[in-house]
DNA sequence: AGAAAGAACGCAAACGTTTGCGACATGCTT
DNA sequence: AAGCATGTCGCAAACGTTTGCGTTCTTTCT
């Protein structure tokens, strides 16, 4: 069976095709019986109007665009599914695309937003983004684009992320408040500029508050480079009273060396992080964190779009607010 | 700025339209010189093709509709992934939607799949749907539509699962290779197929395997209710020296419990789950599970609905294969 | 009774592509 | 010189909508 258009609507009721558009958009031009005519029809016939025909027609994809590195993960999937459902109930739909931090694919992606004609994009920077062109094409398009979590450090465009300076403060003062004197912390990519943010407000505050906190600091790519850091200087310096991990993925990595080496959390070492919260509550005692929730930050993400698309051109740089909530791990 | 489109690199060039198509298509009609020129002027003015004309013309939107109760879930996230990757190397994009386990939400959401006339679907249902029209509507429009993992019972419909029978027996199988004597098993919604499956494989493998098993069979709507079920029955049956959970929701739960409780693994109480593998690997000892893999899911789902697109009529149930990884809790 | 106003509807263009077909020029064959 | 194949290109229709404007008919006012 073949879908259902306006023009077959009106075949069968020998009217025209305008007078079926109107009437199913309630259009005060067409008298109610008719429109009553047209609506049981349209019904019965199953109709629903071709968005590809609607978009060529009025320019409007009502689609947005949004690029993660990867969807399998504990942050983005909660801004995923936050912005999600806030776009469907304005009628937008979410073209969700992941770049798998590869330069190529993200370009690709890009490109078929664009061949989509989405009518905004949320963009998260891959690891090893250097050439932010392809992603300003969609700001000469008038397209907005709002970046977040991973934000470019450019001026004038739109970002959303967590208050990063902050959540070092934060997490810096927690530990300085349980008077810890030797501390592990561990960190992502370096040349991200939400790991530049975390880390120098974490040794900055150290450095004001407590400099004679012993500071390690160190960077791991991944999982398994955060447990291969942990046993390393545990072998080295048996001082370490406190590990901090700058997000879940090195959080688990540094777990799985506490319990290779059979650590006893809090009496042995004490553990903190940032996290959207779900991995820190599996571990027992549940682990102290920051909490940078996603969900938040696609509403808010959300919101900078809708402000973009109602005609506000200040670029703005927003933050979500964050808090340090308590587990039994420091 | 505003969009190139054929027609003005035809009045830059003095070319009709219809050529400059062509030669953006490599037609042979075209002379190799137009062709340079063409392709050159095209990459100036950064033109892209207006995917919404191209699908009203062609009447193909290389577009998947893919819907999961929600997209934050170790499960689908890596099924999503793997679609999503596999679509990509074809050429498709997908449209993911999350009904929220929302029967409103999923017949909104088929709605908008039907409007944007998808090429073809992959739909998990939610736990609580009754009404399949909906989702039969694409077939009579010829458009393929694959269940995925939670698949409806009726014939003559396109599924992929996994091996859930098979998963029952395998964990059956395991815990009874262990001599185990009172097992206390946590299912989930028990009107799921998936559920019944795998719980009535179970069963009937002890019946007919270790009859004088003692098997607790209980079913948690969530992670809540299984870690207060684990409560409610160690309180009752200190017989009790195995968990099995039917999924990674449960064995959280599960596994809080336990924790709350102070238990040891496996000496105090072995553990056994079904799982993608990521969280069964957060624990210490990590706990042994049978494999459910999203990713090769995706993959064989990806497979036959390309099967299908290529005119297969033959409606098929197919399943992936599924085994055991032995951890430290059983 | 004549004019103006309103109600209900149709015409046709436009959005940006693709594609079958026809047009024209050129070179080659007998 | 006439015919034919070949190489390049343009015309125009079609896909399914939306929408400004025009048309027709009925009603209402003076």
């Amino acid at each position: 069976m073949t879908n259902t258009t306006l023009k077959k609507i009106s075949e069968v009721l020998g009217l025209s095709i305008s007078t079926i558009s109107r009437a199913l958009k309630n259009h005060p031009d067409i008298s109610e019986k008719t429109k009553q005519k047209v609506i049981e029809l349209a019904k019965a016939l199953d109709y629903e109007p071709n968005a590809s025909a609607i978009q060529l027609r009025t320019k409007h994809s009502k689609i947005f665009g949004l690029m993660v590195p990867t969807i399998s993960n504990f942050f983005y999937d909660s801004f995923i599914a936050s912005v999600e459902e806030e776009s469907r109930k304005q009628g937008y739909s979410v073209m969700i695309l992941q770049s798998s931090d590869d330069p190529e694919i993200e370009r690709e992606n890009l490109k078929l937003c664009r061949q989509n004609r989405v009518s905004g994009m949320f963009a998260c920077l891959g690891s090893n983004v250097t050439d932010l062109s392809s992603f300003l094409r969609f700001k000469e398009l008038d397209t907005p684009i709002i970046f977040f979590d991973k934000v470019p450090e450019e001026e004038g465009l739109n970002k959303v992320s967590m208050a990063d300076k902050r959540v070092g403060e934060i997490a810096a003062d927690a530990i300085i408040l349980q008077k810890k004197k030797s501390v592990l912390s561990l960190f992502g990519n370096s040349n991200m500029s939400i790991t530049k943010k975390r880390e120098s407000a974490f040794k900055e505050t150290f450095h004001l508050r407590s400099p004679s906190t012993q500071l390690l600091v160190e960077h791991a790519i991944d999982s398994q480079d955060a447990a291969r850091l942990v046993h390393h200087h545990f072998e080295q310096h048996n001082s370490i009273d406190t590990i901090f991990c700058m997000s879940d993925e090195i959080l688990i990595g540094a777990m799985k060396a506490i319990q290779e080496m059979n650590l006893n959390i809090p009496s042995d070492v004490s553990i903190l992080s940032i996290s959207n919260g779900f991995i820190p509550t599996l571990y027992h005692p549940s682990i102290s964190y920051v909490e940078t929730s996603g969900y938040q930050l696609g509403k808010l993400a959300f919101t900078q779009m809708m402000a973009c698309l109602s005609g506000s051109d200040a670029m703005m740089e927003m933050t979500v607010d964050v808090k340090y909530i308590k587990g039994g791990s420091l």
